[in-house]
DNA sequence: GTTAAATTTGGAAGAATGTGGAAGATAATG
DNA sequence: CATTATCTTCCACATTCTTCCAAATTTAAC
């Protein structure tokens, strides 16, 4: 195996484990502790990771904070707490919901409180969230979870959705421009084309910095969209762009 | 396990406890106080915790947001430590298991430590306990949520089971007699069915309260059992007629 | 196609650091 | 004030790091 492709992997497993031992990772890549030693070290040169004593850690959060579960590392917390409660305002009572995984989505389901009594997910978060509640009927799909964002993925998580129906499926995106949206990981873009293949109406739920941005994955054109819900900092002609399309864009207003 | 991993784990415990012993932390990493001492003062440096005598506090109020379960938790703890232990002992390293909802069975969770790669569950409790842990794929079967128990039940959840196959199924019941084994929730017992059938070897594990206890439904006989944990204070007189119908019976001493 | 140089790899020896436990000092508790 | 628990400090031991070297692999040259 090649140093380079060595290392590729070497990121990716920091991505989904945030920290690994050498051994851990000289096991995982069929390569010596020595070798791995300096892989990591040349990660750490270009600015990719951290050493620790015995292992390497991931230096910073991974490229699309979107999917990192832990609140207190999450960016545009205030935006995206405006987002949610704007967006849980378009869900009528009593309607059913599809939520996808993601802080954005995140923050919508805590504001949707009794409003809904179904809701289908992906996310462990969110599944936690009502958990509790007899509230709410809570339909989580089957799948693997994808470490560190408790993120449901996989075939069955696929299958899931390509069966159950909904009024309103609110997503998130990584990335919005004139094309589309997209979407930084593979296992997510399948998921979330069956959420929006099986809703009336599709919400996506993304903030400003988003906006302009293309990321790896294509996911769907605005054909598919129904609104969008952003933030006051959304730059006012791409708003003024996707309105023109037909899509209805709600500016959520800043939290007081 | 490296001191900064362990750190961000002593992060994240204190994000659910808020206060935590140094013994507490000590026993939920596998570290010696001692060691648990110099990361806490590490934190403290840092300014992420502070210490007290005797443990360490969270330095704000914890997120309502964060990712939550319960540490602590129900009856006859003891018992269900000590069959999780032995329980856990019985599973060889490499298998792939299917864990059952209920509190004993994470217990026996618990236990499992890096022994198992994957892991296949209806109980969010399970799913969150590894969702961190990138040394285990979790399978998480989809379901609606039962609320109290947090549990994923529905012909989903029976259809994930009977789709799946593992080596080992570790189970749980709340009665045992004679006859079999009961359970007293009518939406598990076709999930267990399903779990049964697709395990190559079945296990279940029952605490000495359930013993010569029938609950509402029965569950299955004992030509589906293989193994039987339960502990010390079960009466001698069915664990010897469970022998007697050619069960291996585990008496799980009390953890010292 | 073969040989030589350059690079990469895996491992070994001693240095550096982390870990667990023990002894006495200090603080909490009744 | 006595008792218990916890903290500090220290030490032996274990793990990991650095540095070096020989073998293996790749690249370049002929």
């Amino acid at each position: 195996m090649q140093a380079e492709e060595r290392q590729s992997k070497i990121e990716s497993y920091l991505q989904k484990a945030e920290f690994a031992t050498l051994e851990e990772l000289a096991q995982a890549l069929g390569a010596s502790v020595s070798t791995i030693r300096r892989d990591v070290a040349a990660l750490e040169e270009k600015g990719a990771a951290r050493r620790t004593h015995g292992g390497a850690r991931l230096l910073q959060a991974p490229k699309s904070d979107e999917y990192v579960f832990n609140v207190r590392d999450t960016h545009q917390v205030a935006e995206k707490e405006a987002i949610g409660a704007a967006c849980a305002a378009l869900v009528r009572p009593g309607q059913n919901v599809i939520i996808d995984a993601g802080t954005t989505c995140f923050h919508v389901a805590k504001r949707l409180d009794d409003k809904v009594a179904q809701i289908i997910t992906n996310s462990l978060p969110v599944a936690n969230l009502f958990s509790g509640s007899n509230r709410h009927e809570v339909h989580l799909s089957g799948g693997t979870i994808y470490p560190r964002l408790g993120t449901l993925v996989g075939p069955h998580a696929v299958e899931t959705f390509s069966r159950m129906h909904a009024d309103v499926a609110i997503l998130s995106g990584s990335g919005i421009s004139g094309e589309g949206i997209y979407n930084s990981h593979a296992l997510l873009v399948d998921i979330q084309r069956a959420m929006i293949a099986g809703a009336a109406q599709v919400v996506f739920c993304i903030d400003h910095t988003k906006f302009g941005r293309r990321s790896t994955f294509f996911l769907c054109d605005f054909a598919d969209v129904d609104v969008v819900v952003t933030d006051a900092l959304a730059p006012a002609d791409l708003v003024q762009e996707l309105r023109g399309k037909g899509i209805e864009v709600v500016v959520a207003p800043p939290l007081p």
